[in-house]
DNA sequence: AATCCACAGGAAGATTAGGATA
DNA sequence: TATCCTAATCTTCCTGTGGATT
């Protein structure tokens, strides 16, 4: 029967209660460590109660540091307390990354003013100014204040959509709007125009990172929720908020790392996570991490890094030391680029791409000097050329080059 | 001390791709 | 739709250089 395999499945669910709780897409009820941030936001946000338009904010700080939890968090609590007092308050939250451009953010705003399905503003077809008449219309119908939020600001194109906003207030009548732009990137506001510059940031919030102790209290806070008890053994949260603290005190770091960890020891059928499963995920989100920068790198990038691959292990074959230098890499470029039928890109050119390659890490190289032989860069690559492998061989444009050779052995021409 | 290798890496111009604009 | 603009790529040409060898 189809429900007993289901009931032995649900039977063997040991560690996680509700792994949603861990998501980063999670708003926790609770924001430790946050109660003097999220009290300064209140005290911006205050006005809005009294009818009065709030300060526009402008709140910078690194990823995982709470700001969108926090400015959302702040956002719900003011529409609450707005409808017990009767007060006629909107909260707007909008992702910059989605909504890049000026057409769609004016049009994404409307629609969240705007009930009445007929009403909704197109996706495309309208000039901009009118989107912007139809925008001020709605937001006069409702009347009260309008809190927008632009999280991720910087990925915004071109900066007149931020002009429009900034002054849209003195084409409204009956109702206002305040801005909150978020951002990780402090020289954002560096090449903003100064007009939109100064009136986005009447208040400027700074959110720190967490330290291991604070990342700890969070991952303890959720993993109460997320975990049945006794799932973890004890040495697991303080090692994965220390961990994640040694980065960049990034929560979202901490809260990947310790689902992660847990989602490995329930693939082993473990009855509880161990300090053994979280050194595998990192190593984990870690390869996923390079898989990505792989596969979304330039295709004649890819080739290069299967040159490297090859002269390594006709070095290795040769009983050498596996490093290379630039002209050794550049023939076996030359080599597979020929075989694949792609066009080659010139030494100078691939030099800079192995500097790129070195930046994001794949492999390093560093510029060495062989006296009479002269000047170079040893290339040394620093993630497994296996996993490397394993990747591209499910790229198209480079898998020609990649052979099956038995056993699980992958060659290269 | 002088030489010279095998590139590094800067400058400037050409080419290309994507996006905005008329 | 054509064309114009811009940013990213890529090439060409170049000067610079650490240190083993002579």
């Amino acid at each position: 029967m189809l429900t007993d395999i289901f009931d032995t499945l649900l039977e063997r669910e040991t560690i996680f209660l509700d792994r949603e709780v861990l998501r980063p897409t999670y708003t926790p009820e609770e924001l430790p460590h946050r109660e003097r941030e999220i009290e300064t936001l209140a005290q911006i946000f205050l006005p809005a109660l009294r009818g009065e338009a709030p300060s526009n904010i402008f709140i910078y700080g690194k990823t995982g540091t709470g700001k969108t939890a926090v400015t959302k968090h702040v956002g719900k609590q003011l529409m609450k307390k707005g409808e017990e007092m009767n007060r006629n308050v909107n909260f707007i939250y909008m992702n910059c990354e989605v909504v890049d451009t000026h057409y769609r953010l004016l049009q994404n705003i409307a629609n969240h003013l705007i009930d009445r399905w007929e009403e909704r503003i197109p996706f495309t077809g309208l000039p901009t100014d009118e989107v912007y008449s139809r925008l001020t219309k709605a937001l006069d119908e409702k009347g009260g204040v309008t809190i927008v939020v632009l999280d991720e600001i910087d990925k915004l194109k071109g900066d007149e959509a931020l002009y429009t906003l900034t002054r849209i207030n003195s084409d409204l009548s009956r109702a206002k709007v305040s801005l909150v732009g978020i951002s990780n990137d402090l020289k954002f506001t560096e090449f903003l125009d100064p007009r939109v510059k100064s009136s986005l940031g009447e208040e400027n919030m700074i959110f720190y990172p967490y330290d291991a102790r604070q990342l700890q209290d969070i991952l303890e806070h959720r993993a109460k929720k997320a975990f049945r008890p006794g799932a973890l053994s004890p040495s697991v949260i303080p090692l994965c908020a220390a961990l994640a603290a040694q980065e960049h005190g990034d929560a979202r770091r901490a809260l990947d790392l310790l689902r992660v960890s847990a989602e490995l020891a329930e693939r082993e059928n473990a009855t509880r996570v161990t300090e053994r499963h979280v050194r595998k995920a990192l190593h984990k989100i870690e390869l996923d991490h390079v898989a990505e920068v792989i596969k979304s790198l330039p295709l004649q990038s890819k080739i290069l890094l299967l040159a490297m691959i090859k002269e390594e292990r006709e070095k290795k074959r040769q009983g050498l030391k596996p490093s290379m230098t630039t002209g050794e890499v550049y023939e076996r470029y030359r080599q597979l680029s020929k075989r694949l039928g792609v066009e080659s890109l010139t030494q100078r050119r691939i030099a800079d791409l192995i500097s790129e390659l070195d930046m994001l890490g794949i492999i390093t190289a560093r510029v060495i000097s062989k006296g009479r032989y002269g000047r170079t860069r040893e290339i040394e690559i620093s993630t497994s050329s296996r996993e490397i492998i394993k990747i591209l061989q499910n790229d198209d444009a480079v898998n020609p080059l990649i052979i099956y050779g038995g056993k699980g052995q992958m060659r290269l021409i």
